[in-house]
DNA sequence: GTCTTAGTTCGATATGTTTCGAACAAAGGC
DNA sequence: GCCTTTGTTCGAAACATATCGAACTAAGAC
């Protein structure tokens, strides 16, 4: 079972400000770097709830899936998706190195 | 003259949020697509302090220059810069079409 | 059926952002 | 010198966002 609303408008705009969060930058970076991953695996110490929100964000703008898997809702990057529309966007993004870690990077 | 608040940091994150605000893509791409302009060229009715403030979030993200000549003040896009930290990403946005005009088409 | 787990939704608070008008500064034209 | 033009800076108001805890829901384990 897939979690979109709707369909994701897709816009420029929602996504670079979806974008323009360093929690949800984080998000998408990793998400890039090791594949589908659940709500609980990124929250970087933040709550619940700030992480349903910031995973609402990126649904709606298009950037990320959520499948319910059991109990768990594994995320991942609608890559081709968002690669469709605006071709290099999301490689320019993930594809360099970023100072700071919004999401501690697993390197614990 | 130029004016650049110190060096620009060119930090991903504080690219992201300067794009994320509809009317400053609008300025980026016009900017993009038309060469250097002025403040007051881009002001789609906003007010000359809105406007002032989102020149200088673009400016202190890394992504415009202004060169004062005289009493106006011409904006450049930064693109070889941006290009060099986080390359593509100024094409991916640029070269795309994108609903809903921020900073009015000048096709009135 | 009860309990646990993983997320969501709600309501509140604190912080940021966008926007404006008014006052200011710099450069030139007269 | 004075006036005009173009932006900047300073508050202030309106709005949006990030964050949390508490209450809720869905799926499964027991």
């Amino acid at each position: 079972m897939l979690k979109q609303e709707a369909a994701p408008s897709l816009r420029l705009e929602t996504i670079l400000h979806a974008l323009g969060d360093p929690v949800r930058l984080g998000i998408v970076r990793q998400l890039a770097r090791e594949g589908e991953s659940s709500c609980a695996a990124l929250n970087g110490g933040r709550s619940k709830s700030t992480m349903s929100h910031h995973f609402r964000v990126l649904r709606e703008a298009g950037l990320v899936v959520t499948r319910v898997q059991g109990v768990t809702h594994m995320n991942g990057l609608c890559r081709s998706a968002v690669e469709a529309s605006f071709p290099g966007l999301l490689a320019a993004v993930i594809d360099c190195p970023v100072a700071g870690a919004p999401v501690e990077n697993s390197a614990a």
